[in-house]
DNA sequence: GCCTGTGAAAATGTTCACAGCA
DNA sequence: TGCTGTGAACATTTTCACAGGC
């Protein structure tokens, strides 16, 4: 029961797995409207998506069955079925929060324009930001915060801040009303119940791809994997492995990394275009 | 049979859930670093990261038995177990590929520094970018990409162009030995076996983020959940989302988008003022 | 008594393989 | 014949719950 009517066709519960996977398909039946192609098969789908064939067709399953057994998808009605079911269908109000170099970059990124989505506000602290034009939009100080968010309706919020103001502005695009959340920065963000935070990490990513590089050359520290618990283990190690960066609080407020590398703070993750 | 060694110990088999995670645990282990903490339980290292405290130990004992019952984790020796899985205790050698107002955002980026990750080059096509000193580091021309990769040695190449470019320079990078690429261009790269590839999307989060958004509200359109297959479908909506953006090819080569709304773009710019 | 490490159960996700419709 | 839609098998991940060491 977790929604009002009783469950139809597709059914209201679609997949996690599922849903992030669809608009990578929408990207792809985008770019085959495009070059004017009409029809496609779950085989060149799926190719062009990057997942194997029976994946792609169950995913859609779950939204109903609007392919054509012995002919394939109907690309038109593919994207607006996908569009509906993502919810892109309708705008999206969205507020930047943070405005350096991530925020900039964000701010410019024409992807939004993947309709659905309307950058109505930027925020940030510096009064050296604030006022500045980026993009069509005039930066405004985070005071106005919660007065814009709800003047303009604002549901999502691009948290693009150091890694120490991330929780307080989370705290209070939260208060203000938004519901959906964007962390880029490398902070682990607790907001109540209700509440849709993802985020995107490039510390993380990059983690992860060093593991993989390491294992294509041999186990940890390519030598020995390490028999018992004590093993190569020293203190002094430790204090190569100190000098953290990550939440180290920023001691200002909102300015981005990159200028200066101010005392140990650093990072200010990751990003997208 | 997966490595070399007979199995021992830890196993080198660790599960993708959980090396995605293990970033996330250093993140916190390194702050509780700062803050002078000695010792954790996988309680309140799991509450930090924000994950349930079983997963968290489950994790961990993927690594070894590095805990002690009655007791908890002892953090500098935690951190140590973790970077050494990841590969972090040695350095791994970073390209950035493209450098728009991402790429710049990327190269500002202080993150690398969190140990391990050290950028050697950055590489973009146009000419009035070429020569330009960023973050301590002169741009190239990508022609030098293959002899430069090659040089320095490195290993994960960061793509940040234009949806157009990103597969001719992934093909570039890869065949100039990269193993690992960070792909934060609009497209699905593909890559040969053997290479890794992780994407970054911050359209794609977007439209996760809706699409729990309008859940919140109420199904698809808000309105009925579409009981046949037919429906409201008409051709003309067919038009309204079809001025596609993102793997749109971008005409010239590798300026990031933002600054000219080029053609169909639509949002973004329009928006407010 | 407290907290880790882990079997076993449950839930979620993926792949196979084929029935059935156009 | 060709390709979708889907049961059923398989694989991975999460969660529970508790045995066992400190």
């Amino acid at each position: 029961m977790t929604r009002r009517h009783n469950r139809t066709r597709a059914d209201r519960g679609i997949p996690e797995a599922t849903v992030a996977r669809l608009p990578v398909y929408l990207r792809v039946l985008h770019s085959l409207q495009e070059r004017g192609v009409a029809t496609v098969s779950s085989e060149e789908l799926a190719a062009a998506a990057g997942v194997n064939s029976a994946k792609l067709r169950k995913d859609l399953s779950h939204l109903g069955s609007y392919g054509t057994r012995g002919v394939g998808y109907e690309v038109d009605y593919l994207v607006y079925q996908i569009s509906r079911e993502l919810g892109l269908t309708q705008d999206w109000v969205v507020a930047i929060i943070g405005v350096g170099n991530l925020g900039r970059a964000l701010a410019g990124y024409g992807g939004f324009a993947s309709r659905g989505f309307r950058v109505a506000a930027l925020f940030d602290s510096s009064p050296s930001v604030v006022g500045e034009r980026i993009s069509g939009l005039t930066v405004r100080h985070i005071d106005e915060l919660e007065s814009v968010i709800a003047e303009q309706g604002v549901s999502i919020a691009v948290i693009a801040t150091p890694a120490a103001a991330a929780q307080s502005m989370c705290d209070r695009v939260v208060a203000a009303g938004v519901t959906s959340v964007l962390n880029f920065a490398p902070v682990v963000l607790s907001v109540p119940e209700g509440v849709d935070v993802r985020k995107v990490d490039l510390s993380i990513e990059l983690q992860i791809l060093a593991f993989h590089e390491q294992r294509k050359a041999g186990g940890p520290g390519d030598a020995e994997p390490a028999e018992t618990a004590e093993e190569d283990w020293t203190g002094e190690m430790a204090d190569r492995l100190k000098t953290d960066p990550d939440a180290s609080a920023d001691a200002h407020g909102d300015r981005q990394e990159g200028e200066k590398p101010s005392g140990t703070s650093q990072y200010i993750e990751a990003v997208e275009a």
